[in-house]
This record gives structure tokens, sequence and C-alpha cells, in this order.
RNA sequence: GGUGGGUUGGCCGAGAGGCGAGGCAACGGACUGCAAAUCCGUGUACACGGGUUCAAAUCCCGUACCCACCUCCA
């Protein structure tokens, strides 16, 4: 009965027990606001809500926390190269993200945190750590703050790696660090190349924060010193998170119990960062599929489990999505139910979206067979709508692809039609009935004979 | 060099010692004037080679190929 997930650092899948009895604090690292989202960068966050609305479902007061970096070195390069202010870009690349997510019907998390409104916060955990040794001002008069890797025993324990095994940084010149793999904290300010509005006052001149940094103030500000889970992509578990743990620790942090990594979604066996063209940002693929049967397809695949992105597969699941919302709409307006017991068994089981969807499968199956579907019905219904996937749910925008008053016009239109079939049938004229069919399909409408009299709806 | 993941039927995609997840497609049947939808039925898939076991897709050893991360990344 309890939930168990899979835990990056342990390795396992464990029960979740939550730091306070009856709530959870979850962490998931957003994005970097520097350019259009993409099917990627949106699989990671629909995720995330499942589990959120999971933990919801049973019985928890989530925290949801969801941060976004809207200041790095991408930003300030992309922007330059735009000739346009990196503040710009950044919350240009946010509202995009923000339409995309809501197309998915992502819930808006608890708060959303952004970088730069948190750089006191940042400030001052870096100062503590200098304090307890951890970290140091380089010596080269950058302005920059490093993470000392080898004054924390445990670096490298999330990702089970030593530190002498590492490939040193590359990127960087070794400018004033004491080993190549420490990162920084704090940025100082490169006046030849960066804007005034890219640097804030710091005790080591003006400067601004290192990537790892933002999220372990911002965690601690918002969850406490420990928390439940900490969410993100698997690229992030190392630098990213191996680094915020050991630099949350070091400050005397118990930080997450759990870190939880969803898998890539790749096309053409490639990362999509690298992608090709952008027919897989959001608004493209939003022009051939509904939001519902892209989040369907992504919600479909287990979040562990690496997907090969193809329109096909996505063609696929969509047809097999409109299976469950043509069973609904056949049952009539039913309110959700309870959730059947295998399928909250396979949700506590690490998310197990694939099995629960086989439960759903099974449940249309048997309403499909049903004189009465209302309780099979009602069930689908409550299935969904912890997947996120509620037809009904208004999040979805008006469904039925038009606005009320034309669709009373076409009702009115398609029906004089209708009764010159239905007339024409009687009279087993079948010749005529099929011209009727065949012109409406032309336009656009497709009939359905029932045992409750004709049906149309628009292709 | 280090760390982790993968290879399942025509396709997508679960499972982690015994009983064929589920979806899409295909084929046959029922229903239908014909369709559509729906229902019923049809498949001896688990990269390869060994081994353990009464029993292996699942555990062990080895091999091949693929992918990710190692300080920009969802």
């Amino acid at each position: 009965m309890s939930i168990r997930l899979y835990d990056t650092a342990t390795r396992e899948v464990r029960d979740f027990a939550p730091l306070e009895e009856g709530k959870a604090g979850v962490y998931v690292c957003g994005l970097t606001v520097q350019s259009e989202p993409h099917v990627g960068h949106v699989r990671s966050a629909v995720n995330f809500d499942v589990l959120r609305r999971w933990l919801t479902h049973r019985g928890l007061e989530v925290s949801f926390i969801r941060n976004v970096t809207d200041i790095d070195d991408k930003i300030l390069t992309k922007a330059a190269a735009q000739g346009r202010p990196w503040y710009n870009l950044a919350y240009d690349m946010k509202r995009e993200l923000d339409a995309a997510y809501a197309a998915l019907n992502v819930l808006p998390p608890t708060y959303e945190p952004a970088a730069t409104g948190h750089v006191p916060e940042m400030l001052e955990l870096i100062e503590h750590l200098i304090a307890k040794g951890h970290a140091y001002a380089a010596e080269d008069g950058s302005g920059d703050v490093y993470f000392d890797v080898r004054s924390w025993p445990s670096y490298g324990e999330l990702t089970h790696q030593r530190i002498d095994d590492m490939e040193a940084a590359e990127d960087a010149d070794p400018r004033g660090k004491r080993d190549p793999r420490d990162f920084a904290l704090w940025k100082g300010w490169k006046k030849a190349t960066e804007p005034e509005t890219a640097a804030w006052p710091s005790p080591w001149g003006p400067g601004r924060p290192g990537w790892h940094i933002e999220c372990s103030a911002m965690a601690g500000k918002y969850l406490g010193q420990a928390f439940d889970i900490h969410g993100g992509g698997v690229d992030l578990r190392f630098p990213h998170h191996e680094n915020e743990l050991a630099q949350s620790r070091a400050a005397g942090h118990g930080f997450a119990s759990y870190w939880m990594h969803n898998a890539w979604i790749t096309t053409a066996g490639e990362k999509m960062s690298k992608s090709l063209g952008n027919s897989l940002l959001i608004p493209s693929v939003l022009e051939r599929f509904r939001g519902i049967e892209l989040r369907y397809y992504l919600v479909a695949a287990h979040y562990r489990s690496h997907v090969e992105f193809s329109f096909d597969s996505l063609e696929e699941a969509a047809t097999g999505f409109q299976r469950i919302e043509a069973f609904l709409e056949r049952a009539g307006a039913v309110e959700p139910g309870e959730v059947p017991d295998a399928f909250a068994a396979a949700m506590d089981d690490d998310l197990g979206t694939p099995a629960a969807m086989a439960v759903l499968f099974d449940t249309v199956r048997e309403g499909n067979k049903a004189t009465d579907p209302t309780g099979h019905a009602a069930a689908v219904r409550a299935m969904l709508a912890v997947l996120g996937l509620d037809p009904a749910d208004p999040a979805w925008g008006p469904t039925g692809g038009g606005d009320d008053r034309m669709s009373a016009v076409v009702d009115a239109l398609v029906s004089g039609l209708l009764e010159q079939r239905a007339t024409a049938r009687a009279e087993k004229d079948f010749a005529t009935s099929d011209a009727i069919r065949d012109r409406l399909k032309e336009a656009g409408v497709e009939i359905t004979d029932t045992p409750d009299g004709q049906k149309w709806s628009l292709a």
C-alpha cells in the first residue's frame, strides 16, 4: 500500500517514507530558459507532474518546487548573438515554456523560483561554505569562488564515482582552481564581454551565480534544509546534482532523501539537444497532434525508460488514446470514481505507468462489453485524471473543435441530410444513403449508424 | 580510463525465475444493407554463446552491438 520509488543514490526501489507524515517536499530542476522547449524538455515536466499527482492522490500534501534558471553562460551568449538583452531572451523563453506546460496540462508548481531572484540566498550559502572551509575565492583576481571538492570526502557519492577517476574539466582553463574538478559557486564579472546587468554585487566583487548553487539555495528556502525528493533529467545526475548534494551537505544540510531521474527521449538515436531542425519544438508538434495525445504518449512509457521519439509512434499512441476517449463519449457524462486496485498497485510501484495503462485498457474493454458502462467509465475517468489525461479536464480547453454557436449551425445543417438519409435507408435505397454519407465525409463529417440512430462527428 | 543504462513478436512498449501486460497493425469470426465502432479469436518475442535450476526473457559467466554521463544539457 505504500509508494515505492527508485532512488538514484541507492540504486534501488525503496519505500517512500516522507520526513514529515502526510507531506512531501519535491524539488525538480526546471529548465535553463535559453531556447524554445522541445519534446524532451517537456517529458521531464510531464513525468514529474505525474509523480506529483500520484503523491497527492495518495493523500500527501505536496509542496512542489520547480525552478527556472534565468541567468547562465548560454543565455548570455545567445542573447548577445541575437542582439538583445539577456533578460529579454530568458523571459521570452520562459513564456514559451509556460505555454508548453499549459498545453500539456502540467500543473503549475507550488512555486517556481528563478535564480536571479535568489542571489542573496546564494551569497549567504557561499559565505557559509567558505567559513566552513569547503569553498575559496580564486587567487587569480577573477572574482570567482569555487567549491573545494577535495575538502568533501564523500564527493561523488550520488553517482558513485571517485574523484581520481573523473576526467578533469577541459572547458575552463584552470584559472584559480586548486583542483581542476572544483566547480564555480560564483563567477566574477567579465567586464569586457558581459553586460553590467548580468552582474550582482558580492563580497568578491560583482559577478553572477554558478549554476549549481541556485538549486541548493532555493530548495533550502522553500522546502527546508532537508526535504523528500529531488528530480530532474538523467544528465543532471552529474555534475549538477552531484554538486548540489556536495555543497548542500558540506553546508550541513540534509538535502534530498530520494533522487529521481527521468530518461531521455531521443530522435534518430540522438539526444534532442543536438537536435535536428525545429520539428520537435512543442508548438510544431501541437500542429499535428493534440496536447492530450502528446501527453498520453509521454506517460505511456515508464519515466526511467529511454524513448525513441517518432511521429509514427506518436500517431499510434494517439489512435490508442482515441479508443479511450470514444468509450467515454459513448458512456456519457460520468463523475470520476475510484481507481482500481491494480492501477494503484502499478502506480505505487515506482510510477509504473505502463502497467497502469494496461489496467486502463482492460477497464475500457470491460466497459465496452457491459450493458451499463457507468461504473467502468467512472473508473476510467479517475485513472485518467490522476495521469493528467482526463479529456473532460477544462485545462484542455474547449473540446469538439469549435465553439457552441458554430456546432449548433453544423448540427442543424447535418440533421437535414441525416433525415434524408434515414428515409433512403428505410426505403432500402442504399445508393442515395451512401451518397449522402460520402458527401458529408468529404466535408469532414463522419456518419456512423448506431442502435440509437445516426450519429455524426467531425473527422 | 571511470560510472550507469540498454538489445523483447511486423511496430511501440511492460515484465525481472513457473501461468503469453497492454497498445498499434494484420488475419479470421460475430454484429451491420454496406461501413464505422465494439466484441470474440489468431502470435510459442525476449542480441549471441555457455552455465545454474525440476523450470531462465528473468539468475551467473563470457561475447557482440547500441546509448548516456564524466563540469553547457530535461
